[in-house]
DNA sequence: CAGTCGTGGAA
DNA sequence: TTTCCAAGACT
């Protein structure tokens, strides 16, 4: 694209932007941690979807230090429901560090800020042009799906390297007066006009740049390789009370998979699995089956499928319960960040 | 690089 | 019902 096409195009797209923006919770804000907390929540996670985490978050931690110090727990309470939670963890020690090693101030470089927990080649560029005003690139899916139709790149966007390709484009076209607009008006493109299928190129600002519409291939761009496959997981879930009416919880690992989440014990079934499996783990003793098979249902991560089948029964502890499980009162246990299979089951309990 | 890490909504 | 995601980062 040439020097004039260049400036129009930029030109065109920042005067959209300031028309059609939306009006969204950190559009309201020009404080970097702000901004920063959205940007974690967004990532990979839908607007709508954000924003009540996002103002119930910043409600209850308006400042860096009140985050960077808050219970894990009450922190991923917080975050419950929202999905990928080392996020937050993730989160909170990129927000310590920054109270401890940078007196409370968000860094203004790309080299300091991405040296924070949770801050990729993404978001230190958002953070940067949209908080600090700077000439930074900030590469998302919107911006590949964007301007590969706009420059027709056809490098598999599923590829790590290609984002460079992205982020050199994006070098060359910021307005460097509003790098900020410029990229959120990019992100605002692909999410209202330059959509993954069906674009409405009718209502687009830089149609007369883009050569996908030229050239009548939108829909084909961009080009994505690669798909997952879920592998299958099934589950025995055991909801067991105890006889002053407290129920089994355990916390998970503090690494993968919906790290120190509560959970229901869960039996793997393999073909080994034996049928006291549940007892022997936790040494228990089932006394009663108050209900079997009270509740049975599929959870769809990214790139697994848990199949659950519950269980309500009656026990008693004969041995000491492994380190990570408690016998607490419902009420408690409402009180845990729990992932949302584990909720589904939590909430038709009484 | 390829796999891991959640969830709810849209086509 | 199935597929593909949506403002990615980490290992």
């Amino acid at each position: 694209m040439n020097y004039q096409y260049k400036n129009e195009f930029r030109h065109h797209l920042v005067d959209w932007f300031n028309r059609e923006k939306r009006d969204l919770p950190w559009r309201r804000t020009s404080d970097p941690y702000k901004i920063w907390v959205s940007e974690i929540m967004l990532q990979q996670t839908r607007v709508d979807t954000v924003i009540p985490y996002y103002n119930r978050f910043l409600e209850k931690y308006p400042t860096m230090q009140s985050l960077a110090y808050a219970p894990q727990e009450e922190l991923l309470k917080m975050w419950e429901g929202l999905g990928y939670y080392s996020r937050a963890r993730n989160l909170q020690a990129g927000v310590k560090e920054v109270v401890e090693k940078y007196n409370a101030v968000v860094p203004d470089n790309r080299h300091d800020l991405s040296k924070l927990k949770g801050i990729g080649p993404y978001t230190a560029g958002a953070i940067l042009s949209i908080a600090y005003n700077k000439p930074e690139h900030a590469v998302d899916g919107n911006v590949m799906r964007v301007l590969s139709r706009v420059l027709h790149i056809e490098e598999d966007i599923a590829l790590p390297k290609t984002r460079k390709v992205f982020e050199e484009a994006v070098d060359m076209l910021i307005d460097k007066d509003y790098p900020g607009d410029f990229n959120q008006a990019i992100m605002d493109l692909g999410a209202m006009i330059c959509t993954p299928t069906s674009p409405k190129c009718l209502l687009c600002p830089v149609r007369d740049y883009c050569i996908a519409f030229q050239e009548g291939d939108t829909e084909q761009l961009p080009i994505k390789s690669k798909k997952i496959k879920t592998k299958k997981v099934i589950y025995n879930i055991y909801v067991a009370v105890d006889k002053q009416g407290n129920y089994l919880i355990e916390k998970r690992p503090n690494e993968g998979l919906l790290a120190n989440m509560w959970q229901f014990p869960m039996i793997e079934m393999t073909k080994e699995t034996t049928k006291d499996a549940f007892e022997k783990q936790y040494n228990v003793q089932i006394e009663n089956y108050l209900n079997n098979d009270f509740m049975k249902f599929k959870h769809i991560f990214s790139h697994l499928t848990w199949e659950m089948e519950c269980y309500l029964v009656q026990v008693q502890q004969l041995n000491q319960l492994p380190a990570n499980a408690h016998f607490l009162p419902i009420g408690k246990i409402r009180e845990l960040p729990m992932s949302v299979p584990m909720l589904k089951i939590l909430n038709i309990l009484n």
